[in-house]
DNA sequence: CCCTGATTCGC
DNA sequence: GCGAATCAGG
């Protein structure tokens, strides 16, 4: 492509009427990836890109990362320790003042599904009411029990 | 698979 | 500087 000042012009034009690069290179006998590399390189206004780039440089400030699916606990076996610190465990029976039982055992039947990062403050087990015979509840048990997917990417 | 725009990189 | 290839989202 020959950018004389008037195909650069015809391209400003064009930009600025919010054409579509693709658009725009039909009409100027062009591909898009001309007509997008120009403006670029031009400095024209970008328009509303399909796509979020990430800008990096900037320390990427992770809003919330509440990466619960990301390996979701075994459906095996319910873990037989993960029933300590529980916040709202259910108040079972008040303990007789000489018997003491820091951890209630099975009690509220509760949602052992983890949250947040172990180890961290933050970490606490989801607790809502667990599904019968389930060591999550339903919203968790949903998770947990899936299928596994079409794999055919992990393949090779 | 079609579309979109942005970026990369060999030329 | 150029733009095809590639990326990435709808």
């Amino acid at each position: 492509m020959d950018w004389t000042a008037e195909a650069i012009d015809q391209l400003r034009s064009l930009w600025a009427e919010g054409h579509s690069t693709a658009e725009i290179g039909r009409r100027m006998g062009i591909s898009k990836n001309a007509v997008v590399g120009k403006a670029h390189r031009l400095n024209l206004p970008a328009r509303p890109s399909p796509i979020r780039r990430e800008a990096e440089g900037s320390a990427a400030p992770r809003p919330a990362p509440v990466r619960r699916a990301a390996v979701p606990p075994p459906p095996r076996e319910p873990a037989p320790l993960r029933r300590l610190a529980q916040p709202n465990a259910a108040p079972a029976a008040p303990a007789p003042a000489a018997v003491v039982r820091p951890f209630p055992r099975v009690a509220a039947r509760s949602c052992c599904w983890p949250l947040g990062e172990p180890g961290t403050p933050e970490f606490r087990f989801c607790s809502a009411e667990a599904m019968t015979s389930k060591p999550y509840c339903a919203e968790h048990a949903s998770v947990a029990y899936v299928r596994v997917r079409d794999r055919r990417e992990d393949a090779a």
